[in-house]
RNA sequence: GUGGGCGUAGCUCAAUUGGUUAGAGCACAAGAUUGUGGAUCUUGGGGUCGCGGGUUCAACUCCCGUCGCCCACCCCA
C-alpha cells in the first residue's frame, strides 16, 4: 500500500506459496503431453494485429473490444496474444514446419491477455495450457478430447462435465446460418436486443444468450432439422462412450471464435464461480488456408491455468498435499566447504528425482534447523555435521514420522525407492 | 463498457454514533533453547487509516472526486 507503484487491473503477482501449485500442474501437464506425442512451443506474446483479427473474426468479442492493441515506434499494429491457436499457426507457417513433417502435435502454457472487466476467474493477463493437432485426420477430435480429460483428471481435478457440439462443415453451416437467421427474423420481437444485433453479427451466437425472455425463441429452434449431427460427430460419441468418457451432447454450444468449425466442445467444472468453463476448444479446418498456409484440418484445446487450480483446490482440499510429501530441507550444521558440498551436492540428486529443495541461508543450530523446516513444509531433512562428514555419512530424517537413518551420501536416492 | 459491495499493519479485522499517542489475533524478528522440530512465555520491528480535495477548533469516522479490489452482466479459458 506504501508503494509508489501499482499494478494494472487483472494483473497478478504470482507468488512463493502459490508458484509451486503452477509448478506442480506445469510438470504434470508437460509429462501427459509427452506421453501423447506432443512438443513444446513457445511464442512471442507479441503478434500483429492482423493476426488475430484475420483468425478469431471481426465480429468476435475479443477482436472488437478486448484486445491489448497498440503502435510500436516503427508504426507497427501490435497485439498482446488474447490466446495461442492463431500465434501457432502463424509460427508453424512461416517456420515451414509442416515441410518437415506431414502432421504436428503441439502444446504450449504461459500468459494470455485480454481486457475485460477482472471478476471471479477472469483476469485481465491469464494462462493457459492448450494443444494443437495439426493436419490429422478426423479421428483426432476424439484425441483431443481424451487428452483434455485425461490431463484434467491427472492434474487432480475430480469432476468436470463435458459438453460438444457439431458446427458442421462449411457448406452446411452456412444453411444452417441462414434457416436460423430467416427463423430469428420471424421471432425478432421477441428477442432481446443483443440477441437482435448478434442477428445482423452471426447467429449461432445467439444461443449463448442468457436472457429470460429470450429462451422459448431459443428453445423452439428447428436446429436439428436443418443440421443432422453429422456421421463422424456419431463417430465421435460412440467413441467417448466406449472409452468411458462422459459427454453431453449440447446443440446449443457455440464458440466464441470464429475459425471454429465441425466438433467443439467445452468443459465446465464446479466451484468457480459464474466463469465456469475451465477448458475450450474444436475443430479448425480452415485457419491454415485463412492465413497464407496450406489448407489443413487442425484441432485443438485449451485449459484456464487459473481456473484449473481454483476448482481443483475448490474440490479437494488436500490436492496438493504432494508438494509438501516432495520437499526436502538442507541443514548443514557447520558453515564449512566440506559440509555445505555434501549436503548440496546429495540434494541435487534428489531434485533430480522430483524433490524440491528448501533451504535457509546462514547458519543455524540443529533446533534452529528443524524449526525452519517445518515452517517452509518441508517432510524430510538432511542434515550433516563435520562428525558425519568426515565419517562419509549424512542424515536423512523423515520430519513427519519423526524417524532418522545415517546413510553413505551416494546411496540417496535408494533411500527414497520403494 | 454497465451495475452492486468494499478499501485501517504482510493477512483477518477492531477503534465507544467527529475528540489526546489508531488496537488485537495471525505472521515476522530476537531470546528462554550451542546436535533433534511443530508448543509455551518474554521482548521487539512494523501504519502518511488507498490517494487528492472539502466541511470542522478537531476527520479513520462526514461530503466530493479519483485509484484499486471483490462480485455480477456481457463474453470467454
Amino acid at each position: 500500500m506504501a508503494s509508489k507503484f501499482q499494478g494494472f487491473p487483472g494483473m497478478d503477482d504470482i507468488l512463493p506459496g502459490e508458484i509451486e501449485k503452477w509448478q506442480w500442474v506445469e510438470e504434470r501437464a508437460r509429462a501427459f503431453f509427452e506421453a501423447g506425442g506432443f512438443k513444446e512451443i513457445r511464442t512471442p506474446i507479441l503478434e500483429p494485429t492482423e493476426l488475430f483479427v484475420r483468425s478469431i473474426g471481426q465480429s468476435s468479442d475479443i477482436v472488437h473490444k478486448e484486445m491489448f492493441s497498440f503502435k510500436d515506434r516503427g508504426e507497427r499494429d501490435m497485439t498482446m496474444r488474447p490466446e495461442m491457436t492463431a500465434s501457432v499457426a502463424r509460427a508453424v507457417i512461416e517456420r515451414g514446419l509442416l515441410t518437415q513433417a506431414k502432421s504436428l502435435r503441439l502444446y504450449y502454457v504461459g500468459p494470455m491477455f485480454r481486457a475485460e472487466r477482472p471478476q471471479a476467474g477472469r483476469k485481465r493477463q491469464f494462462h493457459q495450457i492448450g494443444a494443437e493437432i495439426i493436419n490429422e485426420n478426423e479421428a483426432s477430435d476424439f484425441d483431443a478430447i481424451a487428452l483434455v480429460h485425461g490431463l484434467l483428471h491427472y492434474t487432480g481435478l475430480k469432476e468436470f462435465s463435458l459438453n460438444l457440439n457439431d458446427l458442421g462443415d462449411e457448406e452446411s453451416r452456412k444453411k444452417v446460418k441462414t434457416a436460423l437467421a430467416d427463423y430469428f427474423e420471424k421471432e425478432k420481437n421477441r428477442l432481446c436486443k443483443d440477441c437482435r444485433w448478434r442477428l445482423e453479427k452471426n447467429v449461432l451466437r445467439i444461443f449463448d444468450c442468457k436472457i429470460a425472455e429470450c429462451q422459448p425463441v431459443i428453445e423452439k429452434a428447428p436446429w436439428e432439422q436443418f443440421a443432422p449431427l453429422g456421421a463422424n460427430f456419431r463417430k465421435l460419441t460412440a467413441k467417448l462412450a466406449d472409452y468411458g468418457i462422459p459427454c453431453k451432447v449440447n446443440r446449443r454450444l457455440v464458440r466464441g471464435l470464429d475459425y471454429y468449425n465441425g466438433v467443439v466442445f467445452e468443459i465446465t467444472a464446479s466451484g468457480l464461480g459464474a466463469q465456469n468453463a475451465v477448458a475450450g476448444g474444436g475443430r479448425y479446418d480452415n485457419l491454415y488456408q485463412d492465413l497464407g498456409g496450406a489448407a489443413v484440418p487442425c484441432t485443438g484445446f485449451s485449459i484456464g491455468f487459473e481456473r484449473l487450480l481454483t476448482a481443483i483446490q475448490a474440490q479437494d482440499e488436500k490436492a496438493f498435499e504432494e508438494i509438501r510429501t516432495r520437499r526436502v530441507y538442507l541443514a548443514p550444521l557447520e558453515d564449512c566447504a566440506a559440509v555445505l558440498n555434501v549436503v548440496r551436492e546429495t540434494a541435487l540428486r534428489l531434485r533430480e528425482k522430483g524433490f524440491r529443495i528448501e533451504m535457509s541461508p546462514g547458519v543455524f543450530s540443529l533446533s534452529q534447523h528443524l524449526k525452519k523446516a517445518d515452517k517452509l513444509g518441508a517432510r524430510y531433512a538432511l542434515i550433516a555435521g563435520l562428525d558425519e562428514v568426515s565419517r562419509g555419512k549424512l542424515v536423512v530424517k523423515d520430519l513427519a514420522k519423526r524417524e532418522q537413518a545415517e546413510i553413505e551420501p551416494e546411496k540417496i536416492t535408494a533411500c527414497f525407492e520403494q
